[in-house]
DNA sequence: AATGAATGAGCCTTCATTCAT
DNA sequence: GATGAATGAAGGCTCATTCAT
């Protein structure tokens, strides 16, 4: 957590050095990102760090905040429609936003790096800002299947559904080699229209209890 | 690639390295991890890291290829069965093999590090030990929705598939803290279950051709 | 080169270190020479050659330039007198700089060492340094022996001169052990005379024609 | 000095050892040198040097012992013929050894080296070796010049003579870019001539006493 | 006798952090 | 408040040497 400036060139320092550190952090990781690549990128001087969040660490920490407090989940609590729609308009959000090449590319990568190798960062935001967009996620599938399944069924059916979104941030690179058509920009409307049918069908099912999970 | 040795203790000093070094590149990644760590907890020599590897990056690419050579996807090959059958079969593979205490966890996590942030290793082994898996997959999934979807619906389902198996590769730490449930290995076969029920329902809808992505 | 700082300090660094290296790179070569030792003479931190010559190299082409441009060759131009005094006078000086206890001794040994296995930094300091001072000698040696003789034959005759002075230069060791009386500075004097001697006959010959090379 | 073996496999294996670290020493010098380098160069086996000269150390000092040797001063003694003639000789031999592309060029360079730079092996070999030939070399210039000059005056004159030839030793590279005309071994015969020459008028100033520093 | 696999000391360099200004 | 010069700890790697065979 910064020291708290009122001063307005201390804010924006703050801010080009997260931005920067997103960057450097996105593209190397925690440990090979190094203070002066990101201070030289940040425009400000080696100290800086240190001065404005004590070390790198909390600079990384400040990072994944800062990453995970922009992601869309949260609108789709906004929105109105049957949860079908919802659902959709969920799926696709999420997925536009990790397509979107005006986005900064690197707020879902550094999450990606955290949720596999937590350093602190995640446990820093966990309550703040995973908590309620998984029970977001969580609500939305109840609506959906009703009150018949139990709550392990929609633990993994939730996550079913989180996963194939995921799925695409944490494996850019690999699809990138493997399946090229699939991480361009200008089809990412039809992946998500395809993500959502599945998972709706795959919802619907769960809702009819048709499964052989529920002999 | 180690230097071919006959000798058995060189054999020997090479498992032992791997699997130390696996252990340490899934808790700290291919940079935090040290060449001090690695040795002493393999018991041997600082130097011979170097010595059989030449150098800890050969090293990391040969975990990373021990761990892919391992997993369990391919043998859902030779599988007999309606192809529903081959499906949750191969699921519950997948899933078994991440949730078995016995085996190693390190092959998943390091797995999980190199798709997020290619260092190499990955297309050193792309060719050999991906792609082939990869194709399975897409074979057992054209199968299982007919010649009606085209080759990107394809991709996106199959990946729809993997992505729910991978989720639970990818966030073991997540899950531990946000359902604890989810992360028993006594519940895996569950789990994979309903990963199947929802994926066949699913690549159902798609053969059915009533998904909203069809009209 | 080192890093151009204005600081007062950084300059005090970047010279004991030069001074350090200096004896250092003298005493036991580019390669047996270890940081560790220079930079404890130098009585600074292990850090400061990276941080003020980049690396081990760039500080040894810098001691390399340090000693050749203190060398005292490029006076003899400024002097006046007739050709022969200015031999003399040169080659005076050169014995003189090679045997006074007051300058450093390392100068002489580190250029030595460059000399019969350049490391590139002979290359890097050959035009500024070295073509200029050798330019001179052979148009002094031009002015004793008239049009006469060809390039070959000054070219011969400018090395011949030059190799006598560093003879002393190259071979203090042995010359401490065969010839004592020869390393004593106080017959440094004698011996520059006896030097001059030597070449104004051998140039008077040349200019003469009277060789056997001649025939 | 290695242990004296009558196996002719075993002598073999040391004159391959010799001839290969002769090379490696003086391409890069000694600690430059790797053992790996010298045993690969040699086709034995890594463990032969310490096996044979103990440890590296003594290799190099063998090297040195082997190169010196072989240089081909000691043949002026048996030469016949004027004093002149005899200086001629030796002066021709000695540049025509170190043009001549036929013979190992490393000889010459690792001698410069240790005279440079002693590392014990110059006195291991200095009372056998190289005593004897200094000798020669000032009763050839003391029979050149009378008994008139003062051993002062011979030593230098001797160093002037032998500076002249170790001159194009020690300064191959720097005269590969300097005078590119004087490191080609086909104008060696026409520079040992005007050293003759440039020598031969030295010595003949001062047996006649018109030097300056004879005053 | 001769080998080559394995060792451990030590090297150069990098880097997050500090401190005088 | 903010800087950038300087630090020291630690990292990966090399290499002469050893030792079991």
């Amino acid at each position: 957590m910064p020291n708290v400036k009122n001063n307005a060139s201390t804010q924006e320092t703050c801010r080009r050095l997260i931005d920067a550190a997103g960057q450097v952090f996105a593209e190397r990781g925690l440990h090979a990102a190094t203070v002066k690549e990101i201070t030289e990128r940040a425009g400000v001087n080696t100290a800086a760090i240190n001065y404005h969040f004590n070390d790198k660490q909390e600079l990384y920490t400040e990072v994944i905040r800062h990453a995970l407090s922009q992601t869309p989940m949260i609108r789709e609590a906004e929105l109105g429609g049957t949860p079908e729609e919802r659902l959709r308009t969920f799926i696709s959000e999420v997925i536009a936003d990790l397509f979107d090449p005006e986005r900064p590319s690197w707020r879902a990568t550094v999450v990606a790096h955290e949720f596999i190798q937590p350093t602190g960062a995640l446990d820093a935001v966990l309550d703040d800002l995973i908590r309620p967009r998984a029970q977001l996620l969580h609500d939305l599938v109840r609506e959906l299947v009703g009150d018949g399944p139990d709550e392990f069924a929609i633990a993994c059916a939730r996550f079913s559904v989180a996963a194939q979104c995921f799925f695409y941030l944490y494996n850019r690179e690999l699809l990138k080699r493997l399946s090229p058509e699939l991480s361009a920009p200008e089809n990412s409307a039809e992946l998500a229209e395809r993500i959502a049918d599945f998972s709706l069908a795959g919802l619907k099912a769960l809702a009819r209890g048709d499964a052989k999970s529920a002999e």
